[in-house]
DNA sequence: GGAAATTTGTTCGTATGTATA
DNA sequence: TTATACATACGAACAAATTTC
């Protein structure tokens, strides 16, 4: 996620940025990183963490919540499901 | 490569809005139209004034946070600091 | 005490320009 | 051409901290 000194672009066989970024905040959900009920950093938060933009950001959160880890909440942010509160789509 | 060594943003020729916003707070911090210990502008002062969205603004605000001339309380505004109190980040 | 207004914080949605595969 | 990705920019709504009445 660091590595922007090549091509913006993921290299044949990387895989995209947004699903890298919900890999890693997916992980640090389940090691406890971010613990059920808390909120998670601000959008702006992880582009400066991850050096990639806010599409990207907003595309992994979405993933999140696909996956049912997180909810969102408009103004304020988005927190961390308790593991038995989990409903994942699709 | 071609002819496209320069920046890929913004095109050649145009500054940023927000470059151009905190270089003129930065201005008027600097001649005393805003003077230690006062409040700067509401953003929404700003974006009135300016034209420009929130958005640059708090962009803005945020560099000359980076700089170190301003500090910013939630709820409150951001007030310019004295130069003994200023740490530029990075 | 409480309600309203002000101000910053955050998210949502959208659009454009640039670049790469 | 299309999809991915980054940077910038606009507008809107809602939330939270603070101040004011």
């Amino acid at each position: 996620m660091t590595d922007h000194d090549g091509p913006r672009f993921p290299p044949r066989g990387r895989r995209l940025v947004w699903v890298m970024l919900a890999d890693e905040i997916a992980a640090r959900i389940e090691d406890g990183t971010y613990p059920p009920e808390s909120r998670l950093p601000a959008e702006t938060e992880f582009t400066a963490e991850f050096g990639c933009s806010r599409e990207s950001v907003r595309r992994a959160v979405k993933e999140l919540r696909r996956r049912g880890l997180i909810e969102t909440v408009p103004g304020k942010g988005s927190f961390v499901l308790p593991p038995e509160e989990r409903h994942p789509q699709a």
